[in-house]
DNA sequence: GTCTATACGAGGATAGAC
DNA sequence: GTCTATCCTCGTATAGAC
């Protein structure tokens, strides 16, 4: 990997998290690199390749983060609801405190909109799998008498509603945002949901 | 009001919130109206224009919509916890079943990426007024020993976080898409709220 | 690998005839 | 109010010298 190449992604992923790809030009861009624009083609075929390259590292990245529901479930053996609770609240917020990634994201939130590989990775790894994973923990939680007998897809909602709804409004815009007031947030949700649901 | 300007208008709502301001060209909008390019600028001075107009439609229609909090107040001594409950989740669902207005919404959904204004309407008018209003509604209930004494605030988070986490992923893209299964995800929110914070 | 120069299509917008 | 014709800028991308 030349050092171009990064200085190119990098500032790409500054840029295009701020207002999109369609909103920064190949001339914005480069002039902010410091090269000329045809230097650029050097390092990428054409402008969407940048992107689809972001959008890999961000695939890695997310495959690399979750745990197999084994592993969790193995967990479960030892652990009392809040402690497990306060594992995947540690989780989410290690992911999304990195700012490469929130800004990956956000780039995800703004190019689903027009890019339909954008709205797949939003809708099937922020959403989809994550209320799907979470389905099965929350099952598994009322096998062993953890919690009380409610629908775990509804309980996955519940949890991960939350988690999105503090990620659209609070973490979303501001990558330098302090993220301790937002925690604070999910730890209340995560207490009011542990009184609500355990046994 | 000419009917041009009308066609104009119901057109720009239908492309924008399809793929955003930007994506949309003159060009596209007029051919799609079925006028001339040159044409459109009888009717609005430029293309921002058609916009703002758009802005100020969603700003009248959302302040007729919200009750006074006084007459909530007074709603609330004549209802029980699971109907007053329903009646807010209907008065969301009323607003948001309009095509159009969701249209719009999905619309600054989309530009409060590269607009101020639109960033301004979205988290005031749908994340934090909301959630202020819903906070003195939990208020009051607390006062009057309807409900646990939980922190209101938290309470309005858990409440109008998840209507937010089910109208980005449920309602936002198709607007066409069949309310039904969201009414039901949100009655089971709203029966789930009410069995963890009823006295 | 980087530069200068250039192509060329698409974008928003205006002038002026009808 | 609508049309044709036209303008100018900005967008991505390429050719070819160094």
């Amino acid at each position: 990997m030349s050092k171009t190449r990064e200085k190119i992604l990098d500032t790409a992923i500054d840029l295009f998290s701020e207002r999109g790809y369609n909103d920064v030009s190949v001339r914005e861009l480069t002039q902010a690199v410091g090269i000329k624009e045809s230097s650029l083609y050097n390092h990428f075929e054409n402008k969407q390749q940048i992107l689809d390259t972001i959008y890999q590292e961000l695939l890695q990245s997310y495959e690399t983060m979750t745990l197999p529901l084994k592993t969790i479930m193995e967990m479960l053996e030892n652990m009392s609801l809040e402690e497990f609770l306060e594992l995947a609240v540690r989780n989410f917020d290690n992911y999304m405190a990195q700012p490469r990634m929130r800004k990956i994201w956000r780039i995800i939130s703004i190019e689903r909109f027009r890019d339909e590989r954008a709205r797949e990775f939003f809708n099937r790894y922020l959403v989809d799998s994550a209320l799907e994973y979470q389905t099965k923990v929350f099952e598994g939680m009322i096998r062993k008498g953890l919690i009380k007998d409610w629908d775990p897809r509804a309980l996955a909602r519940e949890t991960h509603g939350f988690m999105l709804f503090v990620y659209f409004r609070y973490m979303e815009f501001d990558p330098q945002a302090d993220l301790k007031e937002v925690r604070e947030m999910v730890m209340d949700h995560m207490k009011f949901l542990t009184q609500a649901i355990r046994k």
